[in-house]
DNA sequence: CTATATTCATGCAGTAGTGCATCTATTGTA
DNA sequence: TACAATAGATGCACTACTGCATGAATATAG
């Protein structure tokens, strides 16, 4: 190797940290228009029960590590805001379900939407070999770094 | 094209979705420490700084899109906190300099070597050939995205 | 030298999130 | 039926962030 060189390890770490600021921006500007009408904390919820269906409240509050006392406030907030509703379990006159409005599930729809367009966009700018190239070198990567919990994105509030 | 397979720009799409889920949890990882010490916006700032050296209060605001009467606060925490420090500006008595304490640089170095280490960690699964290819890809990926403005990146706290 | 502009700090007020303890209603069990 | 467990809401207290208005010190321009 030549002096000065950096080895083919070092010089991934480097592309991808690139990479990683580049897809952190895609990622953000993607929720950016979600953001002027909910918080980062509401909006991972609105993600959560997208992806799981109506909770209980106190289900709901373990999937966001957060107090349920907490987080039967939160809910209030976006109740009134329109973005969740309750409605109590069938059977039970003790627990709660927690869903996503119509106009919840359109705010996550346009921030997937807005995501993937731009993605789409970075992407044209590419040959199709070059995106076919891109295809699986990313799967190798997104295969070589293993599930993400999606406990490690609410860290970010994701 | 087989009826129901996506086109190889679909794919692309897909497949950096994919990635950059794994991406971003490498980032949040990665800051997941410092987040027990500072706030999102406390470590934006000294991320800022790291890269700005010394500013002046209202400039620093500036960066961070806030309020100046706002900044002088939040530094105000942070300078307690031992993560800032406050020097007036050689030649003037009114302005005053912020920068970051080699305690507040300990903890950007630490996020930052955290998350060069997980990439490392991640990309020696794959073989040489493998690394200089992903490299190649995200390079490529990275251009066509351009350059991300730091205030992209704000918009999440980053 | 005086008036204006700049720079920062502070008072005031509000929102959101956080945790702990506690209360009420309901459900399940002994 | 009485007691315990569960689910959720509420009271209380605190931190951080946010903006707007304003005050105080300093620097600059006329």
């Amino acid at each position: 190797m030549t002096p000065g060189a950096l080895p083919t390890s070092a010089m991934s770490v480097e592309a991808t940290l690139t990479a990683s600021r580049a897809l952190l921006g895609v990622v953000a500007r993607s929720v950016a228009g979600a953001l002027a009408v909910v918080t980062l904390p509401q909006f991972r919820v609105l993600v959560v029960l997208t992806g799981s269906g109506p909770l209980r409240i106190g289900a709901l509050a373990e999937k966001m590590a957060a107090q349920q006392s907490t987080f039967s406030r939160t809910v209030e907030r976006m109740v009134a805001g329109g973005w969740l509703e309750r409605s109590p379990r069938p059977g039970s006159r003790r627990e709660v379900l927690i869903d996503i409005t119509p106009q919840g599930r359109a705010l996550v729809d346009e921030v997937t939407a807005r995501r993937r367009a731009e993605l789409g966009r970075i992407l044209s700018h590419l040959t199709t070999e070059e995106q076919a190239a891109v295809t699986a070198a990313l799967a190798l990567l997104a295969q070589a770094a293993g599930e993400t919990p999606a406990e490690d994105l609410l860290i970010l509030g994701l």
